[in-house]
DNA sequence: ATTTGCATGTCGACT
DNA sequence: AGTCGACGTGCAAAT
């Protein structure tokens, strides 16, 4: 039997139905389930990092003979247990999260400690995390004749996503009293991205993570 | 000792490094590790449906002695493992897809189906995968009097960000010689959306899926 | 091989 | 509880 008072990762075979903010079935076969101590169910596959099935924290789980069901708000899955292959309980499951080095503000610091190597001009101020109407830009340098030069990094390859979102802060600072230029900074761009950043009269600024 | 030529689920006590596209320290701690077939791993720790770490399909994985190495094309995984709790090798593993129904694809259908309900005018045509330079359009329908009305339809909330991508479908449709209406059609909006929406000059189609 | 846009995205932060 | 933006987003389809 299973004890779904514990985590535990269990392969077996059974099909999946689950119902909520899209509808699906899995097809019986071999999967893997993991339950946590969150409430959190997965149910993977032999390919891919996606579960095939998931339901997120504080879900309730609830055992019926040899029905698996996780029940949320609005979701629901039911997993139909033909044949108990493996069962593990995991028994102090660290809850550790990953730290992460390289982010973003690295960069944004690095344009910040060495503007005169990125961008020409006389500068008045260079702030960070300049607010906007829609949300606070990373960098954004004053120039003495009001020139708004206005910085949007990204800590990998740069998007046309990105270069919108660019634009919409550009929108938001131009005033019938300003100049505004745009950058984005990332490491890498796509080619599309190139293309939508000289349409719209901005530029690309190469940026690496110090090693 | 494990054998890794074969898919296997394996909670142990570890140390997770990962270098590539960031550089993160999972600190030691008990953890499942999952890999399967495809060549991807993932680490999961004891809460959320994400793994902490992971790596994608045709990695390499590698043994010595108790580290674990997965490399890919820029990135790598290394497992300093200290005590394997419990181990599974994971035969037949099922590769089958989930079977999806009600997606956007169905919200289009309705939408072109029931065209009229939804938009007043008298139309030439209407076409779904509508071509632009940004993409094809779910639905534009083609006035007689050239105005062109486009739809972006989602599946759920629609966001800001589905706005300033019917935003940039519009920009493409827009010429010197023909107008142009905008669509969000979702079965809800969020209230920035809703102010971006209105700001543009576009509109919102609230659409629910049949049951 | 690279790019694009979707996703039952997930998740954290903030209102 | 709802909204918003970031993510090592993952992923498949199109180019």
């Amino acid at each position: 039997m299973i004890d779904i008072s514990r985590p535990f990762s269990l392969f077996c075979r059974c099909e999946v139905i689950y119902d909520g903010r899209a509808y699906s079935i899995l097809e019986e076969g071999n999967y893997l389930i993991i339950s946590k101590g969150d409430g959190s169910i997965q149910i993977h596959g032999g390919t891919n990092i996606q579960p095939r099935n998931y339901q997120g924290a504080k879900s309730k789980l609830e055992l019926r003979g040899h029905l698996l069901i996780s029940r949320n708000k609005k979701e629901i899955i039911t997993i139909v247990v033909s044949k108990i292959i493996n069962i593990a309980y995991l028994r102090y499951w660290s809850e550790a999260e990953i730290n992460i080095k390289r982010t973003e503000q690295e960069l944004v610091n690095k344009l910040f400690d060495n503007w005169g190597n990125y961008i020409d001009g006389e500068f008045e101020t260079i702030q960070r995390e300049y607010p906007t109407e829609y949300g606070p830009v990373d960098l954004v340098g004053i120039e003495t004749n009001k020139t708004y030069h206005v910085i949007e990094a990204k800590r990998r390859r740069g998007t046309v996503a990105n270069c919108t979102q660019l634009k919409r802060y550009l929108e938001a600072i131009t005033t019938s009293t300003n100049l505004v230029k745009g950058y984005l900074a990332s490491p890498q761009i796509s080619d599309n991205a190139v293309k939508y950043l000289e349409k719209h009269g901005c530029k690309w600024l190469q940026i690496d993570f110090d090693i």
